[in-house]
DNA sequence: GTAGGGTTAG
C-alpha cells in the first residue's frame, strides 16, 4: 500500500501554517496551546491510539521521517503524526527532536517547541538539547539549557559535557571554563576520555594551554585523539614548535600518528615555514601508505605553498583526484604570497566554486603586492557574488582603504559590517584603528579604540601611531602612559610611535627620555630605525650636531632612513655642509635614491647655490636616476581617483584645470606668492610657477572642490612629502574656500583648517 | 540510543 501524502500539497504545519487542516486559526500561541491538548481520537474505539501506532500508515510515516531533509518536510511529518496519534509515542517524538537538534537545516526554536510538549523529558533529551545548540555555535543558549537540566534535578553523564563543550568560544570558555571543570569533577566524569578532550579543547580555546597540558598529563591512558587534541591545542595557541615537540613525544611513546596527527603536524609546519621538517612528515606519509585523504593532500598544498615551494604544492594539486574549494585557495594564496599574483588572479579566475576564504585570499593578495585599489575592485566583486565577507575580509578590505586613504569605503565597511552582524573583533578593531588613522579621521579612530573591550599592543600601537602623525601628539603620550598602566606591554614598534609623538611636536627633551626608558625600563634593544627616529627628532628641532654626533655613536651602522632624517632636518634649517655629508652617506648606501637627490637640490636651491643644483641634476642624468612622480589620491563617491604631475588623464580634466585656474587667481588675492624655491627645474620663474602649480595635491583638491560639496572635508594622500609651496598654498585654500584639507604625505598628516595646519609648520 | 582529534585567511 502507498501512503497518500496529501501534506505535501496543503503545507500542514502544527506551529507555523494558516489554512490548516487541523487548525483554522492562525495565532501561533493558539496553535501551541492546541498540540499541547491531546489530538482527536480517531474514533470512539478506545485501543485506537494503540492500534494506530502499529499501523501501516504510521510504519510508513516513521519511515518517511528517516529520509527527512528539511524543516519544511519535518513540520508536515508532524502534523501527519498529531492527526494519526502517533506523536504519542515517546520514541517518534525524540526522532523529531533528533531531527531538529542534528540535521543540517534544524531548527532550534522548533526543538523547543518540540521538547516543551515531552512530559518526562529524560537525559537522552536534554543532551539532544545542549546538542543541538552546540551544532548551532550558540553556547549561551546550550549553557542556559545545562543551567535548566541541573536546576530540574538531572546529573550530567559522559554525553553532556563533550556536547556543552564543544559549543564553547573563547568568551564562553574564559567564564564558565573552571566551573564546568568542577562539574567534571563532582559528577565523576573526569576519567572519561571523551570528557577530558573536550576538557583539554576548552582550556586551549580559552587560552590556558598550560591547564590543557595538564590535564594531559595527568591522564593515565592516552590515546592517539588525546595527543591530537593536545597539539591542536597548541597550534590554537600559536606554539607551533611545542606542537611539533609533542608530536615527536607522540612517536617516542609510539602511539600510532593517525591522518588527523599529521594534518595538525603539517598545519604547524606551515605556519612555522618549516619546509624541511614538513616534507620529512610528508615521506613519512607516503611510507606508511596512509588512504588518500583530501584533506591531508590539502594541508600538505598549504604547507608547501606556504613554505614558498610552489613547484611542489602546484604538482600536488594536479595530482589530486578532486580539487575542492580548500586545495584551490591554497594554490592561489601560494601564488599570490610568492609575487605571483597575476598567475594567482588566473586561477582565481578558474575556480569553480569561491568561498568567502578564497575571495579574502584574493583580497590580501592584492594588499600584499600593494595594489590597493584591486583589492577594492575584488571585494566589490565578491559582493557581486553574494558570497558573505567575514571579519579576515574586513581585515584586508580595510587594510586597502588604509593605504588609499579611502575614508568612504572605510566608513561604508562600517556599517555594512553593523548591518550585517559580522563582530569587530580585536583584529578588525585594529585595522579600523588603523584605517581611520591613516584616513586622518583621528576622532573615529578613538572611537573604535574606546569600544574596544579587549586591547592587544597592536591596539595600542595603532592608537598611538595615529594620534602621533595626525598632531596630537600629547594625547599619543597620554595613552602611553595608560598603556604601561595595563598588562599589555609596549613593543619596538609602539615605541616607534611614541618618539614620532615627540618628532612631530617638537619635544625633545621627552624624546630623549622615552628613548632611555625603552632600554631601561623595558629592556627594548632600540634598533636603527629607533635612531632614526633620535636623529629626526634632535635634527627637526635645531640640534644637528647632536643628531650628527647620535649617528656617529650609534651601535650599528646607519641605514638610509638615518641619514635621510639628518638630511630632512638639514633642509628645514639649511644646512648646507652637513646636508651633503648626509647626502653622501646616503647616495652610498642607496645610489637610486631620488628622493636624495631631490632633498640636496632643493636645500641648494633654497640657498640660491646654482651652480651647485646643476651638479646635483647633472648626477642624476649621468646616473640615470628616474624620480619617483608625485602622486595623490582623492576618494570620492566611494571611487579612488589617482593625478600626478601636470596629469591630464582625468575625464574631468578641464573642468579641473580651470578651476586650478580659478583657484590660483583667488589665493593671489588672499596673499599667496608661489614658493618656487624647491623646484627643481632650471627654467625661468614663469615656468617654475608652472611647475608646481600643477603639484598632483593641488590637482586633487581642485578635484576634491569641484566634486563634493561645501563644508565636506577634502581627503589627500600623496605618496611623497608635500612640498613648501604646496603646504602654503593648501593653507589658503582652506581659508579662501572655507573647506577643511587633510593630507596625508610620506611621514605624517597635515589637517588645514582656516589657514592654518595642524602641523605648525613643522614636518 | 548520542561522543572525542582535523585542512584554507587577519
Amino acid at each position: 500500500m502507498r501512503l497518500p501524502i496529501p501534506w505535501k500539497k496543503r503545507r500542514l504545519s502544527p506551529f507555523s501554517c494558516t489554512n490548516h487542516l487541523l487548525f483554522s486559526s492562525s495565532n501561533p500561541t493558539r496553535l501551541i496551546t492546541m498540540l499541547s491538548s491531546p489530538p482527536p481520537p480517531p474514533s470512539s474505539n478506545s485501543l485506537a491510539s494503540t492500534h494506530l501506532q502499529s499501523s501501516p500508515q504510521n510504519h510508513q510515516l516513521t519511515s518517511i521521517l528517516d529520509q527527512c531533509k528539511t524543516m519544511k518536510e519535518l513540520k508536515q511529518i508532524h502534523s501527519q503524526m498529531i492527526r494519526t496519534g502517533l506523536i504519542r509515542s515517546p520514541l517518534e517524538r525524540r526522532r523529531l527532536l533528533s531531527f531538529c537538534c542534528t540535521h543540517q537545516s534544524g531548527d532550534m526554536d522548533y526543538a523547543r517547541l518540540l521538547f516543551d510538549e515531552i512530559p518526562n523529558p529524560d537525559l537522552f533529551d536534554w543532551n539532544s538539547m545542549i546538542r543541538g545548540h552546540s551544532n548551532r555555535h550558540s553556547p549561551d543558549a546550550a549553557v542556559l539549557v545545562y543551567v535548566e537540566m541541573l536546576a530540574r534535578g538531572f546529573v550530567p553523564d559522559d554525553y553532556t559535557l563533550p556536547f556543552l563543550l564543544k559549543a564553547f568560544t573563547r568568551d564562553a570558555a574564559v567564564g564558565l571554563g573552571d566551573e564546568l571543570h568542577a562539574h567534571a569533577l563532582k559528577f565523576g566524569l573526569s576519567s572519561n576520555a571523551h570528557v577530558r578532550n573536550a576538557l583539554i579543547r576548552m582550556y586551549s580555546t580559552s587560552g590556558e594551554i598550560d591547564t590543557a597540558r595538564e590535564l594531559f598529563e595527568r591522564s593515565s591512558k592516552r590515546d592517539a585523539v588525546m595527543w591530537n587534541a593536545m597539539i591542536s591545542g597548541y597550534n590554537r595557541s600559536k606554539q607551533f614548535v611545542e606542537s611539533l615537540k609533542l608530536f615527536e613525544g607522540m612517536v617516542q611513546a609510539t602511539v600510532t600518528p593517525t591522518p588527523v596527527t599529521y594534518i595538525l603536524v603539517l598545519s604547524a609546519c606551515a605556519r612555522l615555514k618549516d619546509l624541511e621538517y614538513g616534507a620529512r612528515i610528508h615521506g613519512i606519509i607516503k611510507e606508511s601508505r596512509m588512504l588518500p585523504n583530501s584533506k591531508l593532500e590539502n594541508v600538505l598544498i598549504d604547507m608547501y605553498a606556504e613554505c614558498g615551494d610552489m613547484d611542489e604544492a602546484w604538482r600536488l594539486f594536479e595530482g589530486m583526484k578532486v580539487q575542492d574549494v580548500i586545495s584551490w585557495t591554497a594554490v592561489v594564496a601560494g601564488f599570490a604570497n610568492s609575487g605571483e599574483i597575476d598567475r594567482a588572479r588566473m586561477l582565481f579566475d578558474r575556480m569553480p566554486e569561491r568561498d568567502s576564504v578564497s575571495w579574502t585570499a584574493m583580497i590580501d593578495g592584492y594588499v600584499q603586492a600593494s595594489r590597493f585599489k584591486e583589492a577594492l575592485e575584488v571585494f566589490r566583486a565578491m559582493q557581486f557574488a553574494n558570497v558573505r565577507p567575514d571579519e579576515f575580509t574586513m581585515v584586508g578590505v580595510l587594510t586597502a582603504c588604509a593605504q588609499l586613504g579611502a575614508l568612504g569605503v572605510g566608513e561604508w565597511i562600517r556599517v555594512y559590517m553593523e548591518r550585517n552582524k559580522i563582530k569587530i573583533d580585536i583584529f578588525v578593531g585594529n585595522a579600523l584603528i588603523d584605517m581611520y588613522s591613516k584616513c586622518g579621521s583621528v576622532e573615529r579612530a578613538l572611537e573604535i579604540f574606546n569600544l574596544m573591550h579587549r586591547r592587544d599592543k597592536f591596539t595600542w600601537t595603532a592608537i598611538i601611531m595615529g594620534l602621533a602623525v595626525n598632531g596630537c601628539e600629547e594625547e599619543a603620550l597620554d595613552l602611553f602612559s595608560k598603556m604601561l598602566g595595563t598588562s599589555v606591554r609596549p613593543d619596538e614598534i609602539t615605541y616607534i610611535g611614541v618618539l614620532s609623538a615627540c618628532t612631530h611636536a617638537g619635544l625633545v627633551e621627552e624624546g630623549r627620555e622615552l628613548f632611555s626608558s625603552m632600554i631601561n625600563m623595558h629592556g627594548i634593544m632600540p634598533n636603527v630605525t629607533h635612531y632614526g627616529c633620535l636623529v629626526d627628532l634632535l635634527g627637526r628641532a635645531g640640534h644637528l650636531r647632536e643628531a650628527l654626533e647620535t649617528i656617529n655613536n650609534m651601535p650599528m651602522k646607519p641605514n638610509s632612513t638615518v641619514w635621510g632624517a639628518l638630511l630632512g632636518a638639514c633642509r628645514i634649517h639649511r644646512d648646507v655642509e652637513m646636508a651633503e655629508l648626509a647626502a653622501k652617506h646616503l647616495l652610498e648606501l642607496e645610489p637610486e635614491n631620488s628622493a636624495a637627490y631631490m632633498l640636496l637640490s632643493n636645500i641648494y636651491a633654497k640657498c640660491h647655490k646654482w651652480d651647485e643644483v646643476r651638479k646635483v641634476r647633472q648626477m642624476i642624468m649621468d646616473r640615470g636616476i628616474r624620480k619617483t612622480p608625485g602622486c595623490s589620491l582623492i576618494e570620492v563617491n566611494g571611487e579612488v581617483h589617482e593625478f600626478v604631475a601636470g596629469d591630464r588623464s582625468h575625464p574631468g580634466s578641464d573642468e579641473i584645470y580651470s578651476k586650478l585656474e580659478e583657484m590660483s587667481k583667488e589665493l593671489k588675492c588672499a596673499g599667496y606668492v608661489p614658493d618656487t624655491s624647491e623646484v627643481f627645474l632650471d627654467v625661468g620663474e614663469e615656468e617654475k610657477e608652472n611647475a608646481i602649480y600643477w603639484h598632483s595635491e593641488k590637482l586633487a583638491i581642485a578635484f576634491g572642490l569641484i566634486s563634493s560639496q561645501s563644508g565636506v572635508a577634502i581627503r589627500v594622500v600623496k605618496n611623497l612629502r608635500m612640498c613648501f609651496d604646496c603646504h602654503s598654498a593648501i593653507k589658503f585654500v582652506s581659508q579662501v574656500y572655507s573647506r577643511e584639507i587633510v593630507v596625508r604625505d610620506r611621514t605624517r598628516f597635515h589637517h588645514f583648517r582656516g589657514g592654518l595646519c595642524s602641523c605648525n609648520d613643522y614636518w
